[in-house]
DNA sequence: AACCAAAAGTTTTTT
DNA sequence: ACTTTTGGTT
């Protein structure tokens, strides 16, 4: 490596760090704690593998979001030069999806596949229980939802049914036989109809790897240094991935906490990181303890709080930073209070010169911060919100990507059925005679739109026909097709929703996203695999990243960032730790360090907040007493203080 | 077969 | 508060 450059990364990184960057060929596993500089690590080790000669595009960066990887590979080109952003990056999901598409074939999958979110599975196992399910339930059966949530759990988990059901959901064991032929036909109806969901895209891509031996080869050859980053929250499927894509290069870094991992509500096992010198036994252990982020008194805060857990591996992390304020529990009389408080406290923070998004608000679930963006908008002040509402998931969202999704995969049912249904006289019935005929033309679109029966003539069903003769056009492109679709869709919008106001602006925005992409395709994969998350102050927007906004966010959204203040929404026993989460030490334990991945959120200044008397409707019960989790927190550590007691 | 209104059951976090 | 299921009417 060029002298003067190494000569900056000395003096750019800690002695742990400039081990991790340096470190050659083999694996190499990264214990980084909170705020100690992981991303850095991952960024510049990145930028020294390319200035050494690696061809960037043999370097395959794996992350959490896509968004991630990319201020990585962003940070990488401005270290060293434009050479980084061919990096490949991103999620394992998206990553799978690259490499699927290629090689779907050689699993008997068409290569035209579409992409299924959660809602559109749960429809098809819907479709399924209706239609062969047609003797009388015995007792309680699982909903949709709950059977797609028991699908999901054996997939990542790499579990039987017995066992989930066994753990989870003991009350449906006498349904076994049952469930598990709705498993069955689900995977069926998933080949028919070209459709993978996000499980699917995983376990394909292991079995891909696992099975065809030259298709691996050439994988680890082109892959020829792989670091993944949040090690902590990936899966049993996602480590096998990672074990055959290592190949016999072995070059495989992986970077994470196991005290920040909070996502085994999907499958995430922490032991991953524990078990990955067993997994490649020449493995080289670095540990990064030294905090960079937050201020003296909120370390000692936060190290004490993840001393609570149950099961763990001890580390301290230590900082020179010095800094006088210490974290504060304010006790408030109603949640209303909860939120004038904190639009108090930030009004005087922007009087001193902090940015609004320098601030941020964090909460374990979505709608617990309803009464704050009432009182947010009140005030005028702009904020910004992640997690929670899924924008994607919106009723006139899918019904515009359906009329998208049908054009690239003339034989998706449930987008058919989707559309069909928003015609006048048209029920269930009549749109699976007229799917049952587009299947059966075998000729794609023409199926439909040179359907001549009785029902396919009707004037509705002939506008139909019309708008998508218009747009299967191959010179159109995205956004020109959108605009037709739109022009068909606002008067049916109109009829059916009260609000169609605000949500005829939302599918403008999502025009607008649109007319920035080339092919059809590839929008609707984005639209499923990393679909816009965030609210400008309420309503959706492509975000403004020049404007200075506050941040709302659930915890899980807030996952490596960090700002100069952070508010902790309901810090109450039976809403953080969740009321559900205090039957078993797993679960407390993971509600533990949800709360510790929030408090090292911050900087200087940390404010948990603890509204008094919540009737929870679900148990019945009052809650009124601090997260169990602060109780026993001396005063030295937690100050306590009463804000506003109305 | 489609449509509508009333009733019942659920309630986190996300790719 | 919200969605999903149900039963009854057109």
């Amino acid at each position: 490596m060029e002298q003067a450059l190494r000569d900056r990364f000395r003096t750019e990184l800690n002695a742990a760090q400039f081990e991790a960057v340096f470190h050659d060929d083999g694996p190499l596993l990264v214990i980084a704690g909170a705020g100690s500089g992981k991303t850095r690590t991952l960024t510049y080790r990145a930028a020294r593998l390319v200035e050494e000669g690696h061809p960037p595009e043999s370097i395959l960066l794996l992350t959490f979001t896509r968004k991630a990887a990319g201020e990585m590979l962003q940070r990488a080109s401005q270290l060293l030069d434009a050479r980084c952003h061919q990096i490949a990056g991103g999620t394992f999901h998206s990553f799978a999806n690259t490499i699927l598409k290629r090689y779907a074939a050689a699993l008997n999958f068409p290569n035209g596949y579409t992409i299924i979110d959660r809602p559109d599975a749960e429809s098809l196992i819907g479709y399924i229980v209706k239609e062969n399910m047609d003797a009388p339930k015995l007792g309680a059966f699982p909903r949709k939802k709950t059977l797609a949530d028991i699908y999901s759990k054996m997939a990542n988990k790499d579990a039987p049914l017995e066992d989930i059901l066994d753990m989870e959901y003991p009350h449906f064991l006498p349904h076994l036989d049952a469930l598990r032929e709705i498993q069955d036909a689900y995977t069926d109806m998933k080949k028919q109809q070209a459709l993978m969901d996000y499980d699917d895209l995983l376990n394909n891509l292991w079995l891909l790897l696992d099975q065809h031996p030259a298709i691996r080869e050439r994988l680890t050859a082109r892959y020829r240094h792989i670091m993944v980053d949040e090690y902590q929250d990936t899966n049993r499927v996602q480590a096998r991935i990672v074990q055959l894509l290592a190949g016999n290069h072995h070059n495989i870094m992986v970077v994470g906490d196991d005290s920040q991992s909070i996502y085994s509500f999907r499958g995430a096992d922490f032991r991953n990181i524990m078990d990955f010198p067993s997994l490649f036994p020449d493995t080289r252990l670095i540990t990064l303890e030294e905090n960079y982020r937050s201020a003296e008194p909120i370390l000692a805060l936060t190290n004490r709080l993840i001393d609570q857990a149950i099961e763990k591996y001890p580390k301290t992390l230590f900082s020179n930073r010095g800094g006088s304020n210490s974290p504060q529990l304010i006790h408030t009389g109603s949640e209303n209070s909860q939120s004038r408080f904190i639009v108090d406290k930030i009004m005087a923070l922007a009087d001193q010169g902090i940015p609004f998004s320098d601030i941020a608000v964090l909460f374990r679930a979505g709608f617990h911060a309803f009464d704050l963006e009432v009182e947010l908008t009140r005030e005028g002040i702009s904020y910004v919100k992640y997690g929670g509402f899924k924008f994607m998931e919106s009723a006139h969202i899918k019904d515009m990507l359906a009329y998208l999704r049908i054009l690239c995969n003339p034989y998706d049912r449930l987008s058919w059925v989707r559309i069909l249904l928003q015609i006048n006289k048209i029920g269930p019935k009549s749109a699976q005679t007229l799917y049952d005929h587009i299947c059966r033309q075998k000729q794609g679109l023409r199926g439909f739109l040179e359907d001549q029966s009785k029902l396919a003539t009707k004037p509705d069903v002939q506008r139909l026909k019309d708008v998508l003769a218009t747009i299967d056009d191959a010179t159109l492109s995205p956004g020109g097709q959108g605009e037709h679709i739109l022009a068909y869709y606002l008067p049916i919008l109109k009829q059916r929703f009260d609000d169609y106001p605000k949500r005829t602006r939302d599918l403008e925005q999502l025009l607008a996203i649109l007319e920035t992409y080339e092919s059809l395709e590839s929008f609707l994969e984005d639209m499923t695999l990393e679909p816009p998350t965030t609210t400008v102050s309420g309503a959706f927007g492509t975000v403004g990243d020049r404007e200075d906004h506050l941040v709302l966010s659930t915890v899980h959204s807030a996952k490596g960032l960090e700002w100069h203040t952070v508010f902790i929404l309901w810090a109450l026993d039976g809403r953080f730790p969740s009321l559900m989460a205090t039957e078993n030490d797993g679960q407390l334990d993971e509600e533990l360090r949800l709360m510790y991945v929030a408090s090292t959120r911050a900087r200087e200044q940390l404010y948990f907040m603890c509204p008094g008397q919540v009737y929870d409707r679900m148990s019945g019960m009052l809650l009124s007493q601090p997260s169990r989790f602060l109780a026993d927190l001396p005063e030295g550590i937690l100050e306590r203080h009463a804000g506003n007691l109305w």
